[in-house]
Formats: C-alpha cells, sequence, structure tokens
DNA sequence: TAATTAATTTGGTATATACCATTAATGTAG
DNA sequence: CTACATTAATGGTATATACCAAATTAATTA
C-alpha cells in the first residue's frame, strides 16, 4: 500500500489513500479512522507521519478527530472545487437534476478595454471567448460567458475548456493555479440574456464574475455568469 | 517571550507572538522570518514545534514558505472574518466610505415554521430579532434581518448585537464558533426593502442569507440581508 | 574576470520517543 | 446492582535527530 521507496512523500500516499478510501465507500460518514497508532504500526512507519497525512485531511474537511475518542469520517465534504463553493454542475447533481451544456460560440478576440484591465494584459490582446449555456433537465438555468488569456493559454480547444480546463492547465501547461476572486451582483437581465435564458424582460438575474489567478497572481480567467434568479441561488459555505 | 510552563501550548504562543508582530508592523509584508532553526534556539525549544507554529500561520495565510529560501510574511491577508468574505464595515471602509447601522428594531419573537428549521429550534420558540439598514455616507445600501436562539445565546443587548455579537458569544459565553452557509440570490424589492433602501419599485435586490454555527453544528444565527443591487456588489476571496 | 564547483543555509520529510488530557472500558468496593 | 476508582486507548504537545532538495553564497578553477 506504502511505498517507502518512491519519491512521493509518505504522508502525501498515505492521504490519497485514505480519500480513495472514502470515495470509494470503504469508510464511511461517521465512521472511526483506524488510530493513528494503529496506522503507524500497520504500514509501518512513523506515527507522526501519520498525524501529518491525517492533519491535512483534517484541514482539508475529509476528517476530524475527537481527543481521546479517534478519527472520524466527516459527514458532509463540501468544496470540491474553490472554496466552498459549489459549482453549477456538482450543485444541480445533488439536486438531483441532470446538468448539461450548449455551446453558443468559441472564438479567439481581441481584449476589451475592461477586460484586458481584468487579466492584466494589453488591450486588445489575443483572448479565447466562450459563450455557453449551462442547463439542467434541458432548462437553461444561466448564460456563462468565459475570457482566457491566449497568450497564456496556448492550444485550447473548445473541447477542453467544456470538459477540463483546469486539468490542462496544470498537467499539460505546468502552470499551477492559484486564487480567485469572485463577486456577486444583482441585475435586471440585458437582451442577451433574455433571448438564452428565455426568461420575461425585467426578470431579475445573479450576475457571478470571477477572476481567476495563476500561482504567481497572474490573472488568466475572467468568467461572467448570468443565473436565472426564480431557478438558482448561490450556495456557499465558509470557515472561520 | 515563551513561557514552557504555562498551560497554553508553545507552538501557540509563538503563533500569536509573530501575528502580534506581523498587525504591529515589527514584520512588514515581504519580509523573511528568521529561519526555523534560528527560532528554535533563540526561544530554546525544537525546530519542530517552530514549524507546527509557522505551519498553523501559513494556512492562515499570514505566512508563506520557499524551499531553500526562507519563509516570509504573506503580502495582502484578507480574510478578517469569515473566509473570504468581505464584511459590508471592512468593504465601504476599503472603499474609502463611511459605513454605519441604523437599528429599526430589536425584539424577541417567536420563530416561524422556517426559521425554527434552520435553527434547528422548535416553531415558537423565542429568537432575537434585530433589524436594522446599514449605510454609507448616510445612503442606505442593505437592510439586515438577524435572527438569533434566544435559549442558546442569552443576555443580548441590541448593543452587543451591534458591536461585538461574536467577542460575546465566545469570550462571555464561552462557546466557539463555526463554520457558516451563506446562500446568495437575486429577487425584486418587495415593500419593506422599498422602504428602508429608499428604491423605485422593480428595483434588483441582492439577497444574502447566512446562517451561522457553533462549532458542534449547533445553528444560532440566521441573517438575511438585502443590498441595494445598484450600490453593493459581494466580493469574495477564494482559495484552491 | 567569468564560469564552474563546493559548501552553507533554508525549508521538507521521516523516525523514535516521551508525556499530557480526555474519553471509554474495566475492575472493585460498598 | 450501583458508584467509584483504575486502567487502557485516543489524540495533543514537545523534543531530538537525521537526511533530502532547493536556493544562495563562497570558493575554486579555467
Amino acid at each position: 500500500m506504502i511505498d517507502k521507496q518512491s519519491p512521493i512523500p509518505i504522508y502525501h500516499q498515505l492521504e490519497e489513500q485514505i480519500k480513495s478510501k472514502i470515495e470509494k465507500g470503504e469508510y464511511k460518514p461517521g465512521d472511526a479512522l483506524p488510530s493513528e497508532r494503529e496506522y503507524a504500526e500497520q504500514l509501518n512507519i512513523s506515527r507522526m507521519t501519520v498525524r501529518q497525512a491525517i492533519t491535512n485531511l483534517v484541514n482539508e474537511r475529509y476528517l476530524h478527530r475527537i481527543k481521546g475518542k479517534g478519527t472520524f469520517i466527516t459527514e458532509k465534504k463540501f468544496e470540491q472545487n474553490l472554496n466552498g463553493l459549489t459549482s453549477f454542475t456538482e450543485d444541480m447533481k445533488a439536486r438531483g437534476m441532470t446538468p448539461s451544456n450548449k455551446l453558443i460560440s468559441f472564438e479567439i478576440v481581441p481584449a476589451k478595454k475592461n477586460l484586458a484591465n481584468h487579466l492584466n494584459i494589453a488591450e486588445h490582446s489575443p483572448v479565447y471567448e466562450v459563450k455557453r449555456v449551462r442547463l439542467a433537465e434541458d432548462i437553461p438555468m444561466a448564460l456563462e460567458r468565459t475570457y482566457i488569456s491566449a497568450n497564456l493559454i496556448k492550444g485550447l480547444t473548445d473541447n477542453i475548456v467544456q470538459s477540463s480546463l483546469y486539468q490542462y492547465i496544470e498537467n499539460d501547461l505546468g502552470l499551477k493555479i492559484g486564487r480567485a476572486s469572485q463577486l456577486f451582483e444583482a441585475t435586471i437581465a440585458n437582451d442577451e440574456e433574455l433571448e438564452y435564458l428565455n426568461i420575461p424582460e425585467n426578470s431579475p438575474v445573479l450576475l457571478m464574475k470571477r477572476i481567476t489567478q495563476l500561482d504567481d497572481g497572474t490573472p488568466f480567467e475572467v468568467v461572467k455568469s448570468s443565473y436565472r434568479a426564480d431557478r438558482y441561488q448561490f450556495m456557499l459555505d465558509l470557515e472561520r
């Protein structure tokens, strides 16, 4: 189970192993994990190394410890993606609905002033513009416009953007994704939103803008999403 | 500086000491911290104990480590309060505006069904209801309604609620505050919102609901805030 | 002088050990 | 059987030590 010769740290191997068992259902929410000393003996590693693995998973809220009792699988694991923010896809699945996307357009366009500012690039620099409608049970829920620096993120296809943008950036381009800032705003639907969301005039929409950065702080992505206010709410989970 | 006999763990004492130096400006953003070995020798404690303190501060983003170089004070420390979410007061100050509150009412009322559900109490149980308008430069920005379990949080006054609710709960009642869930929604202003926010009919408002829990998961507070959409946006900072 | 190499310093990983505090299980006296 | 004390198990804190990997600095060589 644990390869001491591997260049991957032991504590990290153990982390992945525990996470995998949680995902597979071998460890169920509420269950007690084997004790630290038990793990150490079983895997023939130091208890402190076990603690390091468990501490990380506690910080990520997969587990929680109770002194004198043990370590337990956390009941509900929220955030899979960006901290605490439920993604549209996950959220819809959680509500028992089937999420889907409809691509409207995928092209390279020159960045307008405001966008160029957000992405910290020169005006008219090339950016990928991806427009799509997000649906649940084939009902339009949101209009999403994604803008990505073309000079920074090269070789994008509509397919990558729709399925695995972040993996592509980290695994294929070798870049590291950092933090993001997100902004919520309420507005009245404009013409484009009326059209794609199929809602009546003067409907309120929940506008969400996100600027995502690389590890070094370089912004590479701006996402502007307009959600139907009558059908969607953002749920957020916050820590102290 | 460090009291080994104290019941407060050494690593925690060191954490507080470092945080205090950052706040006082003795350590400035971008500065390198003394090395782990240096700290250990200086304070006559183990390097591993120093690491534990620093690791916690790294997790809280006060510090960041660079292998081979050192540990540095993080440039910008975001979230002071709940993770990444800018509070109204802080946000307004950051924009150079003067925030203020106007108390509309402070009373104990029986919980309605929906509220009772959120607070996990029986219907008609007593709850504090605090209504106030939040202003910036004396212009109404939001209508805020706070509901707090009266059986759980005793002895509240309007003054406490307005100034230091969380400190009161933790320091005076000895309870520990845990996580919170937050929800964003766009609606059209209702009559109450029209009145207090002084906006025209059919104006969109950004509705924010927050449920705050104690450390053990017991919900104790529900906050429902209606923000003028034309004057306020929620800014959020997300981690990976 | 410039380029290379070696040594030093830094954080990263891992082990072994010790004792404390809380909780749960066990044993014991009434 | 109950109430209390004891014991065992668990996570929490702390130390000492060792070696690795990346970055910097110093020394050496061409």
